[in-house]
DNA sequence: CGAAATTATGAAAGCGCATCCAAGAATCAG
DNA sequence: CTGATTCTTGGATGCGCTTTCATAATTTCG
């Protein structure tokens, strides 16, 4: 099994190599007769083209890099999947980078600096790899501006905020307004939030639309509803006894992951409260656990494919200097399920 | 920013391309006055190496195919991120290729034909940009055997079973005996299993581990105990409502994955039947929600990580051919968590 | 039927780099 | 100081392909 290369092919038909290249691509028009002979021979010689020596002579590689901050988190998964159907559809090669962040700096991202390195050295990797753009999914929908230098090429972020650069993120403050408006048709007034740690865009960006839709709905407002959490399961546990021992606890929390729903479950649980009935839970994600548990938490749907399929979108568009899109931001979905009811009358 | 290659460091450096090309790769000696002027100018001029180039010249990509049937599936992740480690510690490339076949063919994946052609489109595609190898990650551990001709290229599946190929799986055998010797120490012996289908091999492995430890450990052989499920929760629910309404139910159930183990938890919540008290469950996956639920689920924890790790090192062996290393099949680990108790007195 | 228009093919250059072959510069032994 | 030895550098080739420029084959049509 010797290699065999559009030389062979051309000497064993005999045409020239600019002829096979030609038959190969479709690039000029070869006369049927030829085409037919280079076919076979292609056929018989098991030829495959090395796309090495084709990107190097035509200068494109129709290749992406993907740089994941870490592909073992959540949503990470559903946004390459996203980004692999743009690629099939449009016959993009993906070069998949792995930062893994979450083994290599713990779980702080909070100081891009601690990582940058990281991301520039795949950066560069990529760079000589020739990709022709490159999608950088973060973990965390947090503020990523200025992370790297891409020497020009074009670069999307998603599942992050930069604004340097291009980034798709769904609408985080209509997904928290939504949420609320959902719980407020219900018949809710006393809404309380427990939200994620202030220092990420998102957690601000969600707690705007809670107050937005305090304030439109004309709802009570309350500063002792308002919790702050660091996403994590206990903090939802704690966070929610917190919200039921209070003299008027709320009929309703929104919470923004549905981790910290879980402990919001397991306090209600011990304080008696029963769900929904006499508490209703919103949370935000829709992990897959969250369909599991007893009862099945009401979530807020991410746009996860959506925005993989998006940045690949923007991307190419970006590549190829045509006309710049116009942005749709991705939104979120409410999936109704069990934990909300309307409350009880009092 | 004109592209600028080698050949113009050569020029404003003064020296032959030849000599860049040795002092970037440390090739041959250079006289460290050289060497210096020449890196200067390199880093002048930000110059980035063509690995295309080079990989054309060279005839090495460092680059690894990665197919995996399906990114979105549970165990593929943490597969890739141990591939990942391995590339990282080796300097090597992933270019991953995601079959979807989740979108593209359902969740039926047990007519390898359906899929073949994707298979094979992808390892195709992957041959022209000139991988060094491939691995192949299933997400089911079913039979692939003859799925792909690779022409030659080592090819390592994982997560799956073959016979013509090297795959590397989990003891699926030695998992479930060491799950029933866990139960038969804290002193069970009327023990149940809750299989999933039966066309799968790791289902007869898992089985054969049941069996062989019930004999081993002179249990009751009661085949009123043996339920086959279809990995759903549904079915989870529904056979151990069967089991629970025997007029001897088991103290202990063996649930070959967690998404069965959590329809288990529901039925037994539903027959009075309080976990771990009154019933002992064993999962199998270590999904992240086993920890969530109430009580968390003692389960087997898959050598994920392990797996696409392991699968790299054999791939880079066969690739190198170099001495061909004995392969170590990963075992699982069980976490003990709450679900499992001794049983109670009668 | 023959010249012009059209279509089909080939020869060769070169993409950016690694590396072989040879030669020049520096160093050393005596 | 000279020839032998070692160290350092360059010229040139080619990896497998695309593409330009030029030429040959075929068709069209007056």
């Amino acid at each position: 099994m010797t290699k065999v290369g559009i030389k062979e092919i051309a000497a064993k038909a005999n045409v020239s190599t600019a002829t096979v290249s030609y038959v190969l691509n479709g690039t000029r028009n070869v006369r049927p007769k030829t085409k037919e002979r280079v076919l076979k021979v292609i056929e018989e010689l098991n030829y495959r083209p090395n796309d090495i020596a084709k990107s190097l002579k035509s200068r494109r590689t129709n290749t992406i890099g993907v740089i994941a901050e870490d592909v073992t988190v959540f949503n990470v998964p559903e946004i390459i999947d996203g980004i692999n159907e743009y690629a099939d559809e449009h016959d993009l090669h993906i070069i998949l980078t792995n930062l893994r962040l979450h083994r290599r700096v713990g779980h702080n991202y909070s100081n891009v600096d601690a990582y940058r390195k990281y991301a520039e050295s795949a950066v560069s990797d990529l760079l000589s790899k020739q990709v022709e753009g490159i999608v950088y999914i973060g973990v965390h929908p947090r503020d990523v501006t200025g992370l790297v230098n891409t020497y020009g090429k074009p670069i999307v972020y998603t599942y992050c905020y930069t604004d340097q650069d291009v980034s798709i993120q769904y609408n985080d403050e209509q997904a928290s307004f939504d949420a609320m408006q959902y719980l407020v048709d219900r018949g809710h007034k006393r809404i309380a939030i427990i939200s994620g740690l202030m220092d990420s865009t998102p957690s601000r960006l969600r707690f705007n639309g809670y107050y937005k839709a305090v304030t439109e709905f004309q709802l009570p407002f309350n500063p002792q509803y308002i919790k702050i959490g660091d996403w994590g399961i206990d903090s939802g546990y704690q966070l929610t006894k917190e919200l039921l021992s209070l003299p008027e606890p709320p009929t309703a929390v929104l919470v923004m992951n549905d981790v910290m729903a879980v402990g919001t479950l397991r306090a209600a649980a011990e304080c008696g409260f029963q769900i929904p009935r006499d508490l209703s839970v919103v949370g935000f994600d829709n992990r897959e656990f969250s369909d599991y548990l007893n009862p099945r938490i009401t979530t807020m749907d991410l746009p996860l494919h959506e925005m993989g399929y998006s940045s690949m979108n923007i991307l190419t568009g970006l590549i190829n200097e045509t006309e710049v899109k116009q942005e749709v931001q991705p939104l979120c979905k409410l999936l109704e399920r069990e934990s909300v009811a309307p409350p009880r009358q009092e």
